[in-house]
DNA sequence: GCCGTTTTCGGCCCGACTGTTTTCAGTCG
């Protein structure tokens, strides 16, 4: 059965094959449906077998010809659609599309007359000048496909998020110090902190413009200059990004961040309702148009917010502008009160030296007291994962000693932080746990977490967990699917069966924070939220420094929708705990 | 091809920059 993935790329090759001949509209909406169904969490072919066309047809954007279109995809692995567009430019689109400067006209073009396919068949005939001679295309064309081929080549994955904002941020405060600039926001992916990002977006407001311009493309970070102009340039970062600036006067802030946070779908939406009310909606204000030729008027835009009154609705938060409903929430005031990035008061999962973390109990509690937090669970590995020196009963027990006596020296100290007895238990093949019912009991607060047979078939894996959640002293399941962003994909687990489960035994969900896991993913949280069920946000701290991850845990948790009571670490310890131990476990 | 608390037909977001043009197409976001 194809993955959604596999889907996506079929159809959103239509789109680009459309697109060569110049159709109009048609491309646009194979690409949006390709857009929709590389972001959904369930699998369409799962879909299909369930409910058939229609339950397709439930997917925004699928009519009845690309619900065939997926139903022919699915029975026979190809459309023939797709198969007869593609023998009228039978081209690698995946690799061509990458070459930044080349769309569909001229790709179209460049097979046409020299009969370029590959990336390999573009390189050749650029650096033989062959391309320079094309009508439309010219010298400068020519060289500026070999470097955009040279970039394919080196860069990679897109980046996660909470590994390169650190640099990010250095390239934002740089431009802050420069004169007559009195605003840099970081808007696109970065503001509605998606989980990794393809490019960087900077936002500046100054009284000149060309200063920044000239700092910007000068950086020692850029590699190379795509675009300079008076107000907005685009260069290639050393680190693989592209990055791209704007510049606005004062008064178009609040519509100018609006455009460029996204995502585009949500703009579009926007400017949908602008013009519903007779207003034009662009990066400068939204604007009401006077009759005929009668020109237009600024009613709003050195604010987001001014925007969204205008135009009838609440302020949304970036997190939420997805199009996942948001704008329908807005307008029947059903938007969520996000959790806050101060909201949080202790850390549920944390490593130290005892396993394989690299610090101190008392370490990690200091940072943690640092990092604003009130407390913290020990959740040290157990003897399965033994290359971390996992733990067994009588070492958990000796290390609730070593707790205890570090709190009595935090007490003495009048430092106000309590650390709390806890463990990261392994979940055995069978969905047993690697510490005994005895020991575990003995515990504030239990976790569990998969880290072998990953390969398991779905149902197994399923009952496997389901299992260890229903053991009655568990609290918590850390990171639930296992994935690590660019590097491994979730185990297979029927997550929508998890969520029901840990709602009948009140087990608590992890969002677990480190930047490469940001376990759950969006999508489950917000059907946690739905379903009622209880999240913690958690660092999965291995050393001091990793509590700031925290951010990355609330950046996600914001965008499934969650708030602070959804969250059991944004609530104070004791009622935390009474929640943990109130539970209705079988 | 999709979509509709004004629509089942007639719309579909909008502007900057480049490179090739000599008034604009293509690409990008």
């Amino acid at each position: 059965m194809p993955t959604n993935e596999d889907i996506a790329k079929v159809l959103g090759e239509i789109g680009e094959y459309l697109a060569m001949q110049d159709v109009p509209f048609k491309p646009r909406a194979y690409e949006k449906v390709a857009e929709t169904i590389r972001s959904l969490s369930e699998s369409v072919s799962e879909m299909y077998k369930k409910g058939g066309l229609s339950a397709v047809k439930n997917i925004p954007g699928v009519g009845a010809s690309i619900a065939e279109s997926i139903e022919e995809f699915i029975k026979k692995g190809k459309i023939a659609y797709h198969e007869e567009l593609k023998r009228g430019a039978p081209v690698n689109l995946a690799e061509l599309r990458r070459v930044e400067g080349l769309g569909p006209r001229k790709i179209k073009i460049l097979y046409q007359k020299l009969g370029i396919r590959t990336l390999s068949d573009l390189k050749k005939a650029a650096t033989s000048h062959k391309i320079r001679s094309l009508e439309g295309f010219g010298e400068k064309t020519e060289e500026n496909i070999l470097k955009g081929i040279e970039f394919v080549n080196a860069s990679g994955d897109r980046k996660i998020l909470g590994f390169i904002l650190p640099d990010i941020r250095v390239i934002e405060d740089n431009l802050k110090k420069i004169k007559g600039v009195s605003k840099v926001v970081v808007a696109g992916s970065t503001r509605r902190r998606r989980e990794t990002i393809g490019d960087i977006d900077f936002l500046v407001v100054s009284e000149k413009s060309e200063p920044v311009m000239d700092f910007f493309v000068n950086m020692p970070e850029v590699a190379r200059i795509m675009a300079k102009g008076p107000t907005k340039s685009m260069v290639h970062l050393k680190s693989g990004l592209d990055a791209d600036i704007r510049v606005v006067p004062k008064e178009s802030y609040g519509a100018a961040l609006n455009y460029f946070t996204g995502s585009k779908d949500h703009n579009v939406a926007l400017r949908k309702l602008a013009i519903e009310k007779g207003y034009k909606l662009n990066e400068y204000g939204l604007f009401k148009i006077k009759g005929k030729g009668g020109g237009e008027e600024k009613i709003a835009g050195d604010t987001e917010e001014g925007i969204y009154k205008a135009l009838g609705l609440p302020y949304i938060e970036p997190e939420l502008r997805e199009m996942m409903g948001e704008i329908e929430a807005a307008k029947s005031g059903k938007l969520p009160k996000l959790i806050d990035y101060k909201d949080l008061k202790g850390d549920l999962q944390v490593q130290t030296s005892w396993t394989d973390g690299s610090a101190s109990i008392e370490e990690m509690a200091i940072a943690a007291y640092e990092q604003g937090l009130s407390y913290m669970v020990v959740t040290d590995h157990t003897k399965r994962l033994a290359m971390t020196h996992g733990l067994d009963d009588e070492s958990v027990l000796k290390q609730g000693k070593e707790i205890d006596k570090v709190n009595q020296k935090l007490k003495e100290k009048k430092i106000k932080f309590y650390i709390l007895k806890g463990t990261e238990c392994d979940i055995l093949k069978d969905g047993s746990l690697d510490l005994s019912d005895k020991v575990l009991a003995t515990l504030d607060v239990v976790g569990v977490s998969v880290h072998s047979y990953f390969n398991l078939p779905i149902n197994e894996q399923t009952k496997r967990v389901e299992k260890a959640i229903r053991n009655k002293n568990v609290d918590i399941f850390f990171h639930p699917t296992g994935r690590l962003i660019n590097k491994r994909s979730a185990y297979e687990i029927d997550m929508e069966r998890i969520i029901k489960v840990a709602g009948e035994t009140g087990t608590v969900l992890e969002i677990d924070a480190y930047p490469d896991r940001l376990d759950m993913n969006y999508e489950y949280i917000r059907q946690c939220v739905e379903s009622g069920v209880k999240m913690s946000i958690d660092s999965d701290a291995h050393a001091t420094t990793h509590f700031q991850y925290l951010e990355f845990g609330i950046d996600q948790a914001r965008r499934g929708w969650a708030e602070k009571e959804d969250i059991i670490n944004a609530w104070p310890m004791e009622k935390m705990l009474s929640m943990l131990k109130g539970e209705t476990n079988d």
